[in-house]
DNA sequence: TATTGGCACTCAGAGTGTTGGAGTGCTAAG
DNA sequence: CTTAGCACTCCAACACTCTGAGTGCCAATA
């Protein structure tokens, strides 16, 4: 069983850690917080801390830092959420005024997660969620190839090309155009998939082809959230954190730069408690990001989570400052786009 | 004027040091080539280079290094351009294979560029160049905005909200976006300006008033390159070359995250020879990457450039191999497109 | 005049001691 | 359980030396 005092130890040393970026003895911890007894006691503590693989000491008298699993233990357990002090809530009120169309929105989130913990800030582009198709273009852009292109009424757009195998008839894609839209357009995309099958009635075997091509990529535009895209922000902030990076920053820059990774990482994260999710260090299957801590939340429209956004910086972050920012900002852009 | 043994100096030195990362010294500059002479007549070459500053000496006893003065003059007139080999060759041809839309080209595109030369790579968008519309969406998208879009026979899409500063009359945006597509529609973008006049006829004030500010965004996009937008592969090569970059790579990273700085520097670098251009180190205008060099080549549809693609890395780079690359390239992405 | 060998000089960087201080673990006593 | 004391460890910083690569200059040479 751990003692309280072991936890309040444990705490203090993150929060020394943290601020100094130096390995933290027992003097200076009973130097600085009022714990009510000597540097040995602590130092009993501390034995028993590293016995439990909380901290861990680099080298023979040197002092301690936290190890992953200390850095978890303090933040499922020992640290409050520090609200944003007025300044931050000001920033962001500021940068979100005027936003426009999604694309900007976005942007301009991304930008200020990242301004607001001087981390390296992700988001997630939304899933189509309940948007309701607005209208369908077909576009032949080639011999024989269509670009297809789904407006949504949530403004977003969606576009593929679709390999037709032979050449385009564009008389019959803009016959086929007309009736998708006919029967689409103002349909929630959850019924696109029960509604498009009128449309190829009394087509010939050819024409038949063609349309279910097209159909069939059409469907899989609707339900697929293959199309995710995430957004970063910020990674002028890893160079400037490099030393927090034992070894390079370089994988974690390759990591972050891959869209496959950073897809799978946020889509294995489900949000725990205070809404945020959090991965430290090596809870991150990547590799890459074995000294990188992970901060994500979940946004929402019309009161489903549509997608998500956080933070990725080292393992020696402030946390608390990082996990109450990442709220903010999902709570704020939630609530601009309720608008 | 300078001699033209002085000249091969300077082509061993930049050679030497881009092959080393060392400063480079008369002696070993003599074991290295072969010059016929002793190293104390290269040491009476390098010092009238180093009057030229087209050398320099990071300190007493060392040897020299190029300055940006001395890469520029290498690159303009000592340094050919290195045919690609041929696992470069099929690595492109590999690559670009089963491309399907302008998104997944240009996207297969940047990594190719940034995996042939492991540095920085970035592609431009195009422009929207020769193209004409296809069709022309508007959505309500809140009380008071419509979102604009307008997709084009090249495959483009480009969108933008548009404030009205009234509530919008759906009927009546929808009555607009049917006159706008009956006249734009097969109009080429060059032509639209003087065709949307009649859209107006015959309209109230009101209806003027809204029609104008949705025309007016319209003529914006049809002309507007500042819609222009950038993609970048490859970030993580810089973390790899850190040592490359005196300081920090952080102003690095900052510049290159600014889609504005790179589309400034971009727009400003005209092609020189070989059809690439070139700014090496104090060249680029922008602070943050005084010690970065960018090769930059524009890329074509239908025979007018459209946009650029580049790769931006250290001063000291290979710029024979680095240029060949990004013509190459180039040359394939047209090639591409043509299809 | 251009080239060359020789020479004295410089200096960064690597290697080697030396030292001080912060930190530890252990033990015996309170 | 806590604490003071003590011996021990080891990093980091500093000073010092040494070496090798490199330089500039000069007088001799072709």
């Amino acid at each position: 069983m751990i003692s309280d005092r072991s936890l309040e130890v444990l705490r203090a040393i993150v929060q020394d850690y943290i601020a100094s970026k130096e390995p933290v003895g027992s003097k200076s911890l009973v130097e600085r917080h009022s714990f009510g007894v000597s540097a040995a006691t602590i130092r009993n503590d501390m034995a028993f801390l590293e016995d439990e693989e909380l901290i861990h000491a680099p080298h023979t008298s040197a002092g301690r830092v936290p190890t992953d699993k200390g850095y978890r233990l303090f933040v499922d357990r020992l640290s409050e959420v520090k609200p944003l002090n007025s300044a931050e809530k000001l920033a962001i009120e500021n940068f979100m005024v005027g936003s426009a169309d999604l694309d900007e929105t976005l942007g301009r989130t991304v930008r200020l997660l990242s301004q607001l913990t001087n981390q390296v800030a992700m988001v997630q582009y939304p899933t189509l969620g309940k948007a309701s198709v607005r209208h369908i273009e077909l576009i032949p852009a080639a011999q024989t190839r269509v670009l297809m292109v789904m407006i949504t009424d949530n403004a977003r757009i969606q576009q593929h090309v679709v390999e037709l195998g032979t050449d385009v008839d564009e008389q019959f894609v803009g016959e086929l155009r007309a009736k998708l839209n006919a029967a689409l357009a103002g349909i929630a995309l959850s019924e696109v998939s029960s509604k498009v099958k009128g449309v190829t009635a009394g087509m010939n075997a050819e024409e038949l082809k063609i349309s279910n091509l097209i159909i069939k990529n059409l469907l899989d535009q609707v339900d697929a959230n293959r199309q995710e895209k995430i957004i970063l922000a910020g990674t002028a902030n890893l160079a400037k954190r490099e030393e927090d990076f034992p070894g390079s920053i370089s994988p974690v820059l390759e990591a972050i730069e891959e869209q496959v990774v950073l897809l799978k990482l946020i889509s294995e994260m489900q949000a725990e408690q205070h809404g945020v999710s959090l991965r430290i260090g090596r809870e991150n299957t990547f590799e890459g990001l074995a000294n990188a801590s992970v901060v994500v939340s979940g946004y929402e429209n019309q009161g489903n989570e549509i997608a998500k956004l956080g933070v990725i910086g080292p393992t020696r972050m402030d946390y608390s400052s990082n996990i109450s920012a990442v709220r903010a900002v999902a709570r704020y852009l939630t609530k601009t786009l309720g608008n």
